[in-house]
DNA sequence: ATTTATGCAAATCGTTTGCAAACCT
DNA sequence: AGGTTTGCAAACGATTTGCATAAAT
């Protein structure tokens, strides 16, 4: 089930003429078996073996193949997770003030479709192409209480 | 009635032991203006006489005292706006993946209430002390497209 | 063999900070 | 005067990039 998400990233990457490498496979591999978004340092931590420059681009590159999607925080370091696509499931974030860590939930089903109707209105008023929407809950974790 | 808010800043900069000075004024100023959230760059362009680096610390004494608030976008810089305190409502933004713009929205007063309550109910479940949440739509503006 | 990816070190660029002068009370 | 704020230049730190080597096709 994890070696489906590589075929797919296999694939998706070679739709934008890139190859899929070790080190690429790395970052998919520590990105799957995190159940979080991940800064770049973490994930180095995680793979000593690859370097942080080198990080920054293979996730630039999965970014571009539609894989992984980069989180903005407003803690100094960026964030990112597996593309929805792969991960199978819409889903919004819990970002904590006090030490920048960010959770995934999700919002029941008819919520979901509430917000997406009236945004959908928004949009077509405002003119604007919607591509995705971006949910955060900002707060305090449970840890940082 | 722009008056009333040059008012609130002084009080809640004086709440945090803070003086409301020319520099700070001027900043407010530029974001009263403004209809959409700027980029420092942007406010020291309107005002030339304001140092770059003031109006970091400046936007930085307005952020604690609750009456700026700084954005975080994709795009290489930060933006602010008024605090929604000043402004009187709650709103969301459309952020547009090439220019790096943000327009305002608000959503129907129905539609706000039951995202509400859906996230108050998701924070109960996660031990999650919310402060805020974020709603943004993100795509490409009619300007770009 | 030729192209593409990677590591390392250096460059970039938004933001922050030290310090001396200007400002406020 | 005494403390705070501001401008300027320098420092910082996350991210990017140049270039020479290594890997992939």
């Amino acid at each position: 089930m994890t070696e489906e998400i590589h075929t797919l990233v296999a694939r998706q990457l070679k739709r934008i003429d890139q190859r899929y490498t070790s080190g690429r496979r790395e970052v998919i591999e520590v990105l799957v078996a995190a159940d979080r978004p991940l800064t770049i340092p973490e994930i180095v931590t995680d793979r000593p073996s690859l370097a942080t420059s080198s990080v920054y681009r293979h996730l630039a590159v999965l970014e571009r193949a539609g894989v992984a999607a980069r989180i903005v925080t407003t803690h100094e370091h960026a964030r990112y997770e597996l593309a929805e696509g792969l991960t199978a499931h819409h889903h919004h974030h819990l970002v904590c003030q006090s030490c920048g860590s960010v959770a995934d939930f999700t919002l029941p089903a008819k919520a979901e479709e509430q917000l997406d109707k009236a945004l959908r209105s928004i949009s077509r008023r405002a003119k604007f192409t919607s591509t995705d929407h971006r949910l955060d809950l900002v707060g305090v974790c449970p840890n940082c209480r």
